[in-house]
RNA sequence: GCGGACGUGGCGGAAUUGGCAGACGCGCUAGACUUAGGAUCUAGUGGACGACCUCCGUGGGGGUUCAAAUCCCCCCGUCCGCACCA
């Protein structure tokens, strides 16, 4: 081994060494399992710190609990269907697959070269068929429970991706992935229920304790649960207007109701009125906006009068029916009671139209306050039979009487809506569905998954769905009545095909989604980590696509993962690296400069996990100095302790220097322990540990140690380090005359009596000022360390003339004196 | 407006069961080795004071306590998410 740290020559040497072993294989035994998870990537070309982040925090994790005998699970793969490959295509005139698949192969070299410890025979792509069958039977089985459906409705429509989107994938308005704004067309598109699982989707948020708060509150928020009342108001003879309201106690306050451009009565009501075309001309103009613009909270609002009146159902009054921009068509039923008097958003339209305010809800001890709407509690007046109730119990008592006539009912709302999932893209899973002339819609059978994405297609520029100029992938027969049909071009999100990814990871049978005993025997992922811009996204979709093969008897548990980390992104002048700010520090170069082993060490110790990391040039040079130290160390020890076999030595008969090694060994070793174990600091891991070398840099003359404990700081201080820098620490245990890879080697145990130093350093305070420090035996009790205290001629000359009032002393630390 | 996180040297960050503020790293200063060193090793490095003594110091102000970065109250500021959701 060379005196000079080589990192190509050794990394080199390791990494071939690891294929040929299949050093990370894992299978399912007789040990407790650990799943360990980070989010797969994109295959869109390269690795990018945050990605180089994220691994390096798993596979420390990963190696650790091998170390501690745990069978851990530790799989990645691609997340391989998307737009970019599209793009890519069109622009070099080749195929998304291709594409794809040369990505695939450099980012898996990547991969390989930063030592990272997957079982790559788990591998796979979501865009190869093995995989998307799977995602499309997924499909029918949610079709067969219910829980898809095609509708027609305004949804969120991308231009330059030429495809609709998700809710969730709409970002202040604007496209989540090309920040392209976003408009809205009335479509008919495939939906997943997801709102059906609301409720589970939320109050399951609080059996989440290894959950980021901000994660859970972001859900919890996403999801928008309220309890309130629909209440129903005549509009004429046949049909009436269903309001949703949390404040049912202000019905008496309502002057007049509001409706969204939207709503779908609106047309009728306005219909051979005065206002019609005033009315039309308003629509017009609201809807030609953005939703963004529209509903911002600065935005002005407008409304015009509709020509109707709709029937206050307790006090029979007309009141006037508005149109109004600042009402959300598809929250609640679009149609809100107006009681400006008691909301904010009411006044303020009541004020700039003249509509009439009238207060119903008064303050118990104070007067109301004046210019402004009243929305805190009190008691009900001008409210008939409800005069002088407490605003709380009167929403109750108000929705009882509306549910009695029949005039309205309690009802939970949700901002959360459907999932829609189509798209009109190519390189994504075909929806499995057939439209037949005489059946209508009818899903493809089981037996003829997958359906294979066709390769006669052309990719243009024009944004047209590829799969629409494939004539042999769109005729189909019906397989019900053997007629004609046509196939359903659209594809899934991609969202669906990670939302189950976690599973298949335990295992890849052909006749199955995933095999039921491997499942239960990996399953959950114990801790998963990735970005926190999934929090909603892919976090959300996953627990409800978990949920429902939970209780299709597929997934052994109600929710996929058992711990989170989102880990902080990567920075370089404060802001995140991105290509198009041109701020990038490309992995592989640094990998080139400075080796794996060193990027790996850096973004694990410039930062905690979960915060952001500022990528600092210096700082790698510290790391890479930190592995020269620890290099230049073994090479000089190795001599010293070869053929010295491995033994935990104990305190007996080592001198005061030896002590002192011993010591910070197994201190270092505790802390470490803790931190990767408990805490999950992996920067104070690695910080404790250069202390320990920092302390084997004091010793002068290495022959004057005891071999044995030599050997046993070597041999643990590799172990240690074996997580973080894989290569290095594997190369130095062969080269201290180890047979086998260090990572099979088990975690070090420590002494925690072997970790406390005889004597420690106490200060001595008086009034809580320090006065003093001297060196006490450890175990020193109170009453002994008040004694020495008293006797410390500093403090005796300090306390001349002065009464003691109180003495606290606390052992191992400090004894202050209260002195007056 | 609501929710979450946070505020500590020149910088990244330690210390949160109340008990030596600033671990570790970067940077900086000095010395050693050296033909040379942006290599390496050693020492120093919160501020005020040449040094000693001492005083000040964890966003600001108040409080509890023998003792507060840590607990309580008020205020200021930063970042993130949601936001006319009735």
């Amino acid at each position: 081994m060379s005196d000079r740290y080589n990192f190509e020559l050794i990394e080199k040497k390791w990494q071939v060494e690891w294929e040929k072993t299949n050093a990370h294989r894992t299978k399912p035994n007789h040990k407790p399992k650990f799943y360990c998870l980070e989010m797969f990537p994109y295959p869109s070309g390269k690795l990018h710190m945050g990605h180089v982040r994220n691994y390096s925090i798993g596979d420390v994790l990963a190696r650790y609990k091998t170390m501690q005998g745990f069978n851990v699970l530790h799989p990645m793969g691609w997340d391989a269907f998307g737009l970019p490959a599209e793009n890519a295509a069109i622009q070099h005139h080749t195929h998304p697959a291709k594409w794809t698949f040369a990505n695939m192969d450099r980012m898996r070299d990547q991969l390989k070269s930063l030592a990272f410890s997957y079982d790559w025979q788990r591998e796979y792509a979501t865009c190869k068929p093995d995989y998307y069958k799977w995602t499309q039977w997924l499909f029918l089985k949610f079709w067969e429970r219910g829980l898809v459906y095609r509708k027609e409705q305004l949804v969120n429509w991308c231009p330059s991706c030429a495809t609709v989107l998700a809710n969730e994938q709409v970002v202040d308005g604007a496209c989540e992935r090309c920040s392209t704004k976003v408009t809205r067309k009335n479509l008919e598109q495939w939906f997943f229920k997801i709102t059906d699982y609301a409720d589970r989707l939320l109050n399951n948020l609080d059996n989440l304790p290894g959950w980021p708060e901000k994660v859970k509150a972001m859900q919890r928020n996403w999801i928008g649960r309220s309890e309130g009342t629909v209440i129903k108001f005549q509009v004429n003879e046949k049909e009436y207007l269903e309001c949703f309201t949390t404040r049912a106690d202000t019905l008496f306050g309502v002057t007049y109701v509001v409706l969204a451009p939207e709503h779908h009565l609106v047309e009728k009501l306005i219909k051979d009125k005065a206002e019609e075309q005033k009315c039309r001309a308003f629509i017009e103009e609201v809807l030609a906006q953005d939703e963004i613009d529209r509903l911002s909270t600065e935005a002005e609002k407008k409304g015009v009068f509709t020509g109707s009146y709709a029937t206050n159902p307790l006090t029979g009054e007309k009141v006037p029916i508005w149109l109004a921009n600042y009402v959300v068509g598809s929250y609640g039923t679009g149609a809100v009671m107006a009681v400006p008097a008691h909301d904010s958003r009411d006044y303020a339209f009541a004020s700039q139209y003249n509509l009439p305010i009238k207060y119903v809800v008064f303050p118990e001890n104070e007067p109301l306050p004046e210019n402004c709407a009243y929305e805190a509690d009190g008691i009900l007046k001008n409210s008939d039979t409800f005069n002088g109730m407490k605003n709380r119990e009167a929403i109750k008592a108000i929705t009882e009487e509306l549910t009695k006539r029949k005039l309205g009912h309690f009802q939970v709302n949700y901002r959360l809506r459907d999932w829609l999932i189509s798209r009109q893209r190519y390189w994504g899973a075909p929806i499995p569905m057939l439209y037949c002339d005489h059946c209508g819609i009818v899903p493809v059978d089981e037996k003829d998954l997958p359906v294979l994405l066709p390769t006669d297609v052309e990719f243009k520029a024009n944004g047209e769905n590829p799969l629409k100029t494939s004539a042999k992938f769109q005729s189909v027969t019906c397989p019900k009545c053997g007629g004609k049909a046509r196939r359903e071009s659209d594809t899934m999100d991609t969202f669906v095909d990670s939302s189950w990814y976690y599973l298949r990871y335990t295992s890849q049978p052909e006749d199955k989604i995933c095999d039921l005993e491997e499942a239960k025997y990996w399953m959950n992922v114990d801790q998963y980590i990735g970005g926190v811009e999934h929090a909603i996204l892919h976090l959300m979709y996953s627990r409800f696509i978990n949920m429902v093969l939970y209780d299709m008897g597929i997934s052994p548990k109600e929710e996929p993962f058992e711990n989170l980390l989102t880990q902080g992104m990567v920075l370089l002048g404060g802001t995140k690296m991105s290509k198009s700010k041109g701020n990038i520090v490309d992995p592989d170069e640094m990998i080139k400069a400075y080796g794996a082993d060193t990027c790996r060490l850096f973004v694990l110790f410039a930062a905690p996990p979960e915060r952001d990391l500022e990528w600092s040039d210096a700082g790698i040079e510290g790391a890479y100095r930190f592995i020269n130290r620890v290099w230049r160390l073994v090479y000089e020890l190795a001599p010293v302790i070869a053929g010295v076999p491995y033994k935990e030595v104990s305190r007996d008969g080592l001198s005061s220097d030896d002590r002192k090694i011993q010591q910070k060994l197994h201190e270092t070793l505790a802390k470490v322990t803790e931190d990767l174990g408990v805490k999950f600091q992996l920067n104070t891991a690695i910080s404790s540990i250069m202390e320990l070398v920092n302390e084997l840099y004091q010793v002068k003359d290495y022959s004057t140690i005891n071999k044995e404990l030599l050997r046993q700081t070597v041999d643990n201080l590799l172990l240690m380090l074996a997580p973080f820098i894989p290569f290095v620490a594997s190369e130095l245990w062969e080269y201290t005359g180890h047979k086998t890879d260090v990572h099979k080697a088990s975690w070090p145990n420590y002494d925690t009596e072997l970790a406390l130093a005889e004597e420690v350093e106490i200060v001595l305070q008086i009034n809580g000022k320090i006065k003093d420090r001297l060196l006490v035996p450890q175990d020193a009790t109170k009453e002994e360390l008040e004694q020495i205290a008293k006797e410390s001629d500093k403090i005796q000359a300090l306390l001349e003339g002065r009464t003691i009032r109180k003495i606290i002393a606390v052992p191992g630390k400090l004894v202050n004196i209260v002195a007056g």
